[in-house]
DNA sequence: TTGAAAGCGCTAACAA
DNA sequence: TTGTTAGCGCTTTCAA
C-alpha cells in the first residue's frame, strides 16, 4: 500500500505538500495541486485513516452502546428502528458508527470504557437509559462526549433525546377513560428502566385527573418484550380481577401476548375488554384486532440524538440539552372507539 | 490522558518494558511486572487502540457491509438477528464491528473501499450478496479478507456462508404440492438477488418433480418486505387468476401482505388459499392464521459467518470455502395440513 | 506557496 | 530481563 512519502517522490513535492492536498488546504498552488492528485492516481494511494486518527486524536467515529446485551438488544424493533435514524444522520455528517456490545450482564460498561480510553470513538450514544447508570457517572466524570437515547435520571447533567412517555401515557390512558374504562390493568416493566416509570406516572396522572382511584393491584411487574408471560399474567390477572374491562401493556409485543390469552379466554377484543400498547410495533396493524398504539417516532429518535451528538462533539453546543420527539397516538381497533 | 511514557516513569523503567506488560509478553520479571501494573493502576493508564492499530497493522475490527441502504436494511429482522448471530461471535473473539453503510444506491462501494483502503478493518463480511457485485471482485482484486453472508455469483472464488435456499424452496412447495396444490402464485424478488433467484429455482423444482408445469404467469416480482405492493399485487393476482389456492412470498412480511389481501377478499386461509412465507419472521407466530414459514437460523448464519471471516483473518483457512447453515420448515396454521 | 523536522502513542529489533 | 532506537503514516509548526 503506497504512503503518502510514495505520492511525494512520484510527485517531486515533501509529504506535508500531499498532506495538503489531501486536506484541501487553501493556500496551495493550482498547478502543484493537479500534479498531486495525479501522482496519487496513479499509484492508488489512499490516506491511512489510523495514521490520521492518531495524529489528529479523532476517530470521526461514534460509539453505540446497546445494553443490555447484543442478543435482546437485536430482538428488538426499537433498536433496528432508531439504528435506522442513528445510521442515516451519523452517515450524513461523515461519521461511522461503532457497535459496542456487552457479552454479559454489565459488559458493556467494560467495553465502553475500552472503547472511550483507547481513543477508537469520539462520542457515545447510550440506547435505553437504566435508572443509576454506572456507566454515565463515569462518562461525565472524564467529561466525555455522550448523548442519552431516553429520559437519564439526572436530567440536567446529561444530554438526551427522548419522547415525552409521562404525557404520551398519560394521553393514551385518557383516550381508555373516555371511552368509559375505569378499571385497567397495566403490564409495566422493572424500576430499573425510567422509560417503564415514566408511562406508569403517565397512567397515574390520567387516573388521578379525572378522579379515578389507584389501584395497585391492577399493575403487573413485567420485562418488556416478554410477550409469553404477558400471556401468562394475563389470564391470572383477569382471574384476579374480572372486573378489569382494559388492559395497558407496556410494549406492543406484551399486548400481543394479553390479546391472546383475553380471547382464549373467551372474551372478545374490545366488547368485553380494550387492549392498548405502546411503540407500534409493525405487526401491530396486522394482529388482530389492529392493536391502538402510540407511535414513539423511533427513526426521529436515532436521528435526533445523533445530531444532538455531533453538535456536543464539535462544540456547537456546550450546555446540557435535552430534546423531546412528539408521539402520535395511533387508533385501531382493538379499542372500539375508532372515532373517537 | 496518561501516556506509555508517563507509565514508564511513574514506574522507573523504560517505555518498552510497560509495553510488554500491557502485552503480556512472557520474559519480563514478577518484580517489574507488579511495579508497572501499580503504576498503571495509580495513574489510570490505559492503552491508546488507536496508536496500537498504527504499528501493529491491524484493528482488530470487522467491517459490516449493510446493502443497500442503511434505511432499508435496519428494518429488516433478517438484518438484526444476523447481527445478533455475528456480535456475539465477534465479542467472543475480541473484535470490534464497524457498520458501513452507503447513503445512496451503491454508496456502499465508496465507503466500504474507504474503510478498507484505510485500513480501518481487518476484514468484512458482505450482508446480502447481489448477482454482479463490484465490491467482491475489488475486494478480491485486493486480496482483501471477507467473507459473504448469501452465496456469492463465483461459488469458488469466495469464502461465503448460506442457507440452501434452493433445496429449502424446494420443500416448502412440496409441501403445498403434498396438500394438494398444484396452481401456486408467488413473489419472488428482482433478478439482481441471488437468493430470490435460488428460491424460485427450489419453487421450479419442486413443480417439475411433481409433473406440474410451470406458470410464469403465477410468478409476480417484488421487492422483498414490500408489505404494501405484496397486498396491492396479490388482489390483482387472484383476481386475474382465481384458480390459485396457494400464494408463497418470497420473504414473511410479504405474505403478511397477501394475507390482508386474501382475508379483504372473503376468502378463508387456509381453507380457500394456502399461504407460506420465508425467514420465519418474529411475527410469523403472531399473525393469524400463523404463518408457516422457512426458519433459516439467521443468529447461525451470523456466527458461523463471523468465525470464518475470523480464520481468514488469521490465516488459519487459506483456501476458499462455504458453509452451509440448515433451515427448518416451521408448519404453522396457514396451510392446515399442521399434521403433515 | 513549499519543505524540514518534530511528534502523535505505541511496538519491536537489536544490543546490552 | 531490560533499554535504546527507529519507525508505523500522518499533520503541523516554523522557517524559507
Amino acid at each position: 500500500m503506497p504512503t503518502i512519502k510514495d505520492v511525494a517522490k512520484k510527485a517531486g513535492v515533501s509529504p506535508s505538500t500531499v498532506s495538503r492536498v489531501v486536506n484541501n488546504h487553501p493556500r496551495i498552488s493550482q498547478e502543484t495541486r493537479e500534479e498531486v492528485l495525479q501522482a496519487m492516481d496513479e499509484i492508488g494511494y489512499h490516506p491511512n485513516v489510523i495514521a490520521q486518527n492518531l495524529v489528529n486524536q479523532t476517530t470521526n467515529t461514534l460509539g453505540l452502546v446497546m445494553a443490555p446485551s447484543t442478543e435482546e438488544a437485536f430482538a428488538d424493533p426499537f433498536y433496528a428502528e432508531v439504528l435506522r435514524g442513528i445510521g442515516s444522520m451519523a452517515q450524513k455528517n461523515g461519521y461511522s458508527l461503532l457497535l459496542i456490545t456487552g457479552d454479559e450482564e454489565g459488559g458493556e460498561l467494560e467495553a465502553t470504557l475500552r472503547a472511550v480510553r483507547g481513543k477508537q470513538v469520539d462520542g457515545l450514544l447510550l440506547l435505553r437509559a437504566k435508572k443509576s447508570d454506572k456507566l454515565t457517572d463515569k462518562l461525565n466524570e472524564m467529561n466525555f462526549p455522550f448523548v442519552v437515547v431516553g429520559r437519564p435520571e439526572e436530567e440536567d447533567k446529561n444530554y438526551w433525546v427522548n419522547n415525552d412517555n409521562v404525557q404520551s401515557s398519560k394521553e393514551l390512558v385518557e383516550y381508555l377513560i373516555n371511552l368509559g374504562h375505569n378499571k385497567i390493568g397495566a403490564f409495566i416493566g422493572s424500576e430499573e428502566y425510567i422509560v417503564d416509570q415514566d408511562r406508569l406516572k403517565g397512567y397515574k396522572l390520567a387516573l388521578k385527573s379525572h378522579g379515578i382511584d389507584y389501584n395497585q393491584d391492577y399493575i403487573v411487574q413485567i420485562e418488556s418484550g416478554k410477550q409469553e408471560k404477558a400471556y401468562r399474567f394475563t389470564k391470572d390477572l383477569l382471574n384476579s380481577y374480572p372486573e378489569l374491562t382494559a388492559l395497558y401493556g407496556i410494549d406492543d409485543r406484551i399486548a400481543y401476548g394479553a390479546i391472546k390469552a383475553v380471547k382464549e379466554l373467551g372474551f372478545k377484543i374490545p366488547e368485553d375488554i380494550a387492549i392498548v400498547g405502546f411503540n407500534n410495533n409493525p405487526l401491530s396493524e396486522l394482529i388482530e384486532p389492529a392493536l391502538t398504539t402510540v407511535d414513539i417516532n423511533t427513526y426521529e429518535l436515532g436521528r435526533k440524538a445523533t445530531s444532538l451528538l455531533i453538535q456536543v462533539i464539535t462544540e456547537q453546543v456546550t450546555s446540557y440539552c435535552n430534546d423531546i420527539v412528539p408521539t402520535d397516538l395511533i387508533v385501531r381497533e382493538s379499542c372500539g372507539g375508532k372515532n373517537d
